[in-house]
DNA sequence: ATGTAAACGATAATCATTCTCATGTAAAGC
DNA sequence: GCTTTACATGAGAATGATTATCGTTTACAT
């Protein structure tokens, strides 16, 4: 659960619907959600909410750092916890299950090919698709 | 410019529209195009195209291995004609231009990655965001 | 408790992209 | 060259995620 004082720290008024959203992520059900996640669970729990509502809080948590806004290679965004450091994603394309990867060689050598061509980088993403080469994938929808 | 064979190699009919945007890839003016620069041009060299052709037919060039499509962190794809092998793009944030690089290392290492977690690539994006550094940049809009 | 600026939710608007469908055309066969 | 026909095109509607608008509600400092 989170308490007002999260939203305090960060700047923002300690409002139900922020409360509610940053829960979700708290809870920890699932790490990665989108809009339509967040605002189908809260409905779905009796909580009367909106989209407006939901896309605003979102922008706001990413803005106050609570939150990573990730592009997926499909049309929605996917919004995780800032917690535990910066990493990078690798996801299924038979099952969409999502797993987190660091590796600080590719990391340093992302700053190094910025510099060579006269860039100083401030933001970086990097996805990889694939497919879990397990006989039958745990995750399959 | 390219010529009917460019298509029918492909597996595509030569029609006037896929031709025109096929040269405007290869002719070279830009390298990244959107469907949009793609129809804005075309519109204005008063050749009369419409949005749906300009879809379809960077879709069917994309599946026919003719382009790449990238997703830039903005809402627009934009496509690249597939010569040269792959490689990776950092863009400027202040201008937008866009430059490309690659590193074999890096790319070793997303493989290395993905087999840690079970998984077997099939494919891969990265895209570095960040600032020229020189003094004045020069594709500053 | 009250006042006020900020936040909310319903709903309309945006904007890139895709779909529908009536018409046009590339190229295969005559 | 001329038909045939399956495929391609362009206008415009539809889609789907996200954002803007606006009248109402609420957090919280006084
Ligand atoms: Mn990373
Ligand atoms: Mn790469
Ligand atoms: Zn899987
Ligand atoms: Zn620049």
């Amino acid at each position: 659960m989170s308490t007002p004082d999260d939203l305090k720290t960060a700047g923002l008024k300690a409002t139900m619907p922020r409360l509610k959203i940053l829960s979700l992520f708290e809870q920890g059900e699932a790490r990665h959600l989108s809009a339509d996640d967040i605002y189908n669970t809260l409905i779905g729990e009796g909580f009367d909410i909106g989209f407006a509502t939901v896309y605003r809080v979102l922008t706001q948590f990413e803005q106050a750092g609570l939150l990573t806004r990730h592009h997926f290679e499909n049309d929605r965004s996917v919004f995780e916890l800032n917690q535990g450091g910066h990493h990078d994603h690798i996801m299924c394309l038979q099952c969409g299950r999502v797993e987190e990867f660091y590796d600080p060689e590719i990391e340093k050598r992302q700053v190094e090919a910025a510099e060579k061509l006269g860039f100083t980088i401030r933001d970086h993403s990097l996805y990889l698709y694939g497919d879990c080469t397990r006989t039958r994938c745990p995750h399959r929808k």
